[in-house]
DNA sequence: AAGATCTATCTTTTT
DNA sequence: GATAGATCTT
């Protein structure tokens, strides 16, 4: 691989050149949009690597999303095709290098871990927490915000704080999550930080260069994690937009990149030339920064950034589809043209009306393979089998109403815990391990379905079990992929997998084989989902009051809308139109325009007010009412689905408690001791009067409580220490006491 | 048990 | 700034 001089750097501009060379023991650049960031960094990496003799090995390249981690490393590879996997081993997301690191460089025993650990979904941790605060009868508060609750006061933990913000036993239940995901060797994400953390701080592991990118996204714990990488040689290069910080409700902030310039005493380089968009939609964006210099155009004039009045979402969304019917038919291609809104429900309408005149289009609301209920299962399965001491998921597996063997509460704990009793998928999950080892080559999708029984388990009397069984052989047909690609046997194969299923996401198109990455319709996405990309035209909705700014409640959250509009605008090339509704239909969003659109100097503004015939528009919006009908009962379809799950976990619920009661018989039968009043005696029931709900009827009584039956408000029971009901015939009154 | 009071969530979504 | 949900108070 000898080879002298890779000078793609010296096509590049002199700031760009400069950030590409600079050797400082740590520099932050300043990329604004479109400046040709990604592009600084491969040069870079490739210059280190050529010129400097730095060998990959010895870099640590971290991106925020695995997106911006496949961009570099696909990027790169274009670059140099000859690129062995090992050499970047070290380039990814801030997790999955993390993860790398205790696999395989750190001394994760130290931590209280195994290096074959496996990575936990996001909602695993709470449901653990969950089970441990039953078992260890645990007072906590807030249960429905658990999952905030041991992000937000952890630290204050760690501090030695006396006790949790509630003064509950918050405190008491770090130790013992801490305690079971080490006995059942899982990590969670901020685990995979923290511990990596601490181990390098140990061991004093130091890359030779370190080279982050998107570095405002960052939180703290990648912070400290960053700062733990650097030893005395360690170079850090990091390169970010505090004009982009668009997710700070999720840990980062416009701070961020300023800390980081702090902490490491770095050298402050900008890329201030964007080499994207239009002269106008420049100058707009301007407006909208709120750090550093002005963006530097490469570009000369260009077309004004118009803005159009729209009655209603839906005469727009015909509008939309006319517009980008006409443009196709003039040769332009449909990706080539993104719809960007505020809030993910602004996409309904445009699907509907792009559906109904077919227009291809792309929404950026992917689906993931576990949003399929027997997938979900499926990896639950195999998550078990790989880690037999994960109780957790095997609980799950067995609990499953829809399938597997129906099993009673009391069966799967004597299973789990006391392994009495036998079950087929229990065994089967449990020989995994020794059954894949036999195996002297890798086993076919067929034969890991056959394995498990998958075709009883999956429920063949149910209805759609066809579909069920052809998605659970596609996903096993992966996993065989997976393996042979990694030329891994199947049980380490299977862990890998399923762990990079939990780092990378599994997405369900991809699975199914669909193309990714190529754009073929218009894309329709959020204002967040389209930071990163560039599209020659674009159309930015719903420009009102309440929308775009969202209604906010402090300066912050403000500062961040107007970001977002900045991101929003940045990504058009050569066309932007801004649109606004006289009729919103959102609750909460008025008719007023956004006052971002007086943030813009008129004279880049395409913005004639013309009153359109109100007559035309009413047609229209006739028309409108029947597709946000359907939109209407979607979303009641879903609430009522989401009820209906809720009702059934509460049942599920009061059915282990009866069976508690039952197992229970020092319990005494409670309904015995509540005296309860006979149907034939009602006529002589007598009248009781409430301060708030009036005259009502007696209805019973027990030591504690009244309950009265009130026409209009149904039967209510009181206190009878309060003594907020009167009883108005006497004839009863000693019946009842006080 | 009911009423008062406190708190977070509306919205965005990644690892 | 309204509302749902949990907790505190009585």
């Amino acid at each position: 691989m000898e080879r002298t001089g890779n000078k793609d750097w010296e096509k590049l501009n002199t700031y760009q050149q400069e950030a590409v060379l600079d050797e400082s023991p740590a520099c932050v650049v300043n990329a604004n949009v479109g400046s040709g960031k990604t592009t600084v960094l491969i040069a870079k990496i490739l210059y280190l690597h050529w010129e400097k003799k730095v060998p990959l090995e010895d870099m640590l390249v971290l991106t925020f999303t695995n997106k911006a981690a496949r961009e570099i490393t696909d990027r790169l590879r274009a670059r140099e095709p000859e690129l062995f996997p090992e050499q970047i081993r070290g380039f990814g997301t801030f997790h999955s290098v993390a993860m790398r690191l205790l696999k395989e460089k750190l001394s994760i025993e130290k931590a209280g871990w195994t290096r074959d650990f496996s990575v936990m979904e996001p909602e695993e941790e709470t449901d653990l927490a969950l089970r441990i605060i039953k078992e260890e009868k645990l007072n906590i508060k807030y249960k429905n915000r658990l999952k905030k609750r041991l992000e937000q006061e952890y630290q204050g933990y760690l501090e030695g704080k006396e006790t949790s913000r509630y003064r509950d036993d918050l405190f008491r239940l770090y130790p013992l999550l801490q305690k079971e995901k080490q006995r059942e060797n899982k990590m969670s994400f901020s685990d995979l930080l923290l511990v990596s953390t601490e181990l390098i701080k140990e061991e004093k592991y130091f890359p030779a260069w370190i080279i982050a990118d998107e570095i405002q996204d960052s939180d703290n714990l990648q912070l400290e994690f960053l700062a733990a990488l650097k030893g005395e040689d360690t170079r850090i290069f990091a390169v970010g937009d505090p004009n982009q910080v668009i997710y700070s409700w999720r840990g980062s902030s416009d701070s961020t990149f300023f800390a980081l310039k702090r902490q490491f005493g770095a050298r402050e380089l900008s890329l201030p030339v964007n080499y994207r968009s239009n002269a106008s939609i420049l100058e707009a964006a301007n407006r909208f920064r709120q750090f550093g210099t002005r963006i530097q155009g490469t570009r000369e004039g260009g077309k004004a950034i118009k803005v159009k009045r729209q009655y209603d979402p839906f005469t727009e969304a015909e509008y939309l589809a006319e517009q980008i019917e006409s443009l196709h038919k003039s040769g332009e291609r449909y990706e080539d043209t993104a719809i960007l809104y505020r809030l993910q429900r602004q996409g309904e309408i445009l699907c509907k009306v792009f559906d109904k005149r077919g227009i291809p289009y792309e929404i950026s609301m992917k689906q993931t393979v576990k949003e399929v209920p027997a997938l979900n299962w499926l990896i639950k399965v195999l998550r078990f089998s790989v880690n037999p001491r994960d109780k957790q998921t095997g609980e799950e597996v067995l609990q499953n109403p829809d399938f597997g063997e129906k099993l009673t509460r009391k069966k799967i704990r004597e299973l789990l815990e006391e392994g009495k009793g036998t079950n087929f998928l229990y065994e089967k999950m449990k020989r995994f391990q020794d059954w894949s080892r036999g195996q002297t080559e890798l086993p076919k999708s067929r034969t890991i379905f056959a394995y498990f029984g998958l075709g009883q388990a999956l429920g063949p009397a149910l209805a759609g079990f066809e579909e069920r069984e052809a998605q659970v052989l596609k996903f096993l047909e992966w996993l065989e992929n997976y393996c042979e690609e990694k030329r891994l046997p199947l049980w380490e194969g299977t862990k890998a997998f399923l762990d990079d299923a939990v780092l990378y996401g599994m997405d369900l198109q991809e699975m199914m084989g669909e193309e990714e990455n190529s754009r073929k319709g218009v894309g329709l996405m959020t204002l967040h989902a389209s930071k990163g990309l560039e599209f020659r035209r674009v159309y930015l909705i719903g420009m009102n009051q309440g929308l775009i700014p969202l209604r906010c409640k402090d300066l912050e959250q403000e500062e961040e809308e107007r970001r977002l509009f900045f991101v929003g605008m940045t990504r058009a090339k050569d066309e932007l139109e801004l649109s606004y509704y006289v009729n919103p239909r959102e609750p909460g969003v008025s008719g007023e325009w956004s006052r971002y659109l007086l943030g813009i100097p008129p004279k880049l503004l395409d913005w004639k007010e013309d009153s359109r015939k109100e007559k035309g528009e009413e047609k229209l919006h006739s028309l409108g009412r029947e597709v946000r009908e359907q939109i209407r009962a979607k979303r009641e379809g879903e609430r009522e689905a989401e009820i209906r799950k809720k009702e059934q976990e509460e049942r599920t619920e009061k059915e282990e408690a009866a069976e508690n009661v039952k197992e229970n018989t020092a319990v005494r039968d409670m309904e015995t001791e509540k005296e309860t009043l006979e149907p034939g005696k009602s006529a002589a029931l007598p009248s009781v009067r409430h301060r708030k709900y009036g005259e009502g009827i007696f209805i019973s009584q027990n030591d504690l409580t009244v309950e009265v039956e009130f026409p209009g408000y149904g039967r209510k029971q009181f206190l009878k220490a309060l003594g907020e009901v009167e009883f108005l015939s006497d004839t009863t009154e000693e019946n009842h006491g006080g």
